[in-house]
DNA sequence: GTCATCCACAACCGACCGGTTGTAGGTTTG
DNA sequence: CAAACCTACAACCGGTCGGTTGTGGATGAC
């Protein structure tokens, strides 16, 4: 379950790491694209961008629908704010941390006299 | 100068899609960590968790100080939080699709008498 | 000084990545 | 129908990745 998260942000970190894959995404959040005419932005084979979407695919950054001949994908909104959430709850630990610090701090200032100024009223005297 | 932003994505990103590195750079963003300390949490040599400490540096989501024998790494939460806006920016670009797609429909709206249901009202008879 | 610890680096290995070419099948279009 | 187009997939290739072992050099503890 945890390992099946872990799997997830494994392949959507790994999708979002070529700018060929971060392009293709930004395109088909604007609307649906065709690979084909996806494939026509770059200077590379079709098989590479048809790879490429399918990584995306595969991350769950992208869906795709057939109609007739042509494979239509359009990017998924909501996979991409949950990579941003992932990174948000990263820097979150972070701040954590910084409340803890704070504990700390006011932790000593409990325990110190009150007239200890308590570090962020460094040189009241200016 | 965009080349050498889109290395840096791409170098960010790819540290990321490691879950190994992700705890890594989790740790260190708790508090300074040796390269030895935080190997001892993962069931690899040393040498691979120096080689993923190194990944990380290398793409600017933790730095390294040394302190005698030990080098102390230390993460970066303003880079983490970068890696967050570029995929905020990712996300704007959908949202300026469906306020895009609002205009065309005001647009709609403008042209067609009041009468008309702009197409969220479908069939109102039932 | 001796010994244990921490780190760096080179060499190697199997697996995966990003790209290519080639072949083939389904869908429009004329 | 034939021709053009869009896609799928297999096979291949050089390079990178994630991991290992081995060697060696600093630094700290006794």
């Amino acid at each position: 379950m945890q390992q099946i998260d872990d799997d997830r942000a494994d392949a959507r970190f790994h999708a979002l790491s070529d700018r060929t894959r971060r392009d293709i995404l930004r395109r088909v959040l604007v609307g649906e694209q065709s690979v084909s005419s996806l494939a026509r932005n770059y200077s590379m084979s079709l098989t590479a961008v048809q790879k490429h979407v399918a990584v995306l695919e595969r991350a769950g950054l992208l869906s795709r629908r057939r109609s007739g001949r042509e494979s239509l994908a359009r990017g998924d909104a909501d996979s991409v704010r949950s990579v941003a959430h992932l990174l948000t709850e990263l820097e979150a630990v972070w701040r954590e941390r910084v409340s803890h610090i704070d504990d700390l701090l006011s932790a000593e200032a409990d325990t110190a006299p009150v007239d200890a100024a308590p570090a962020d009223s460094p040189h009241r005297k200016d």
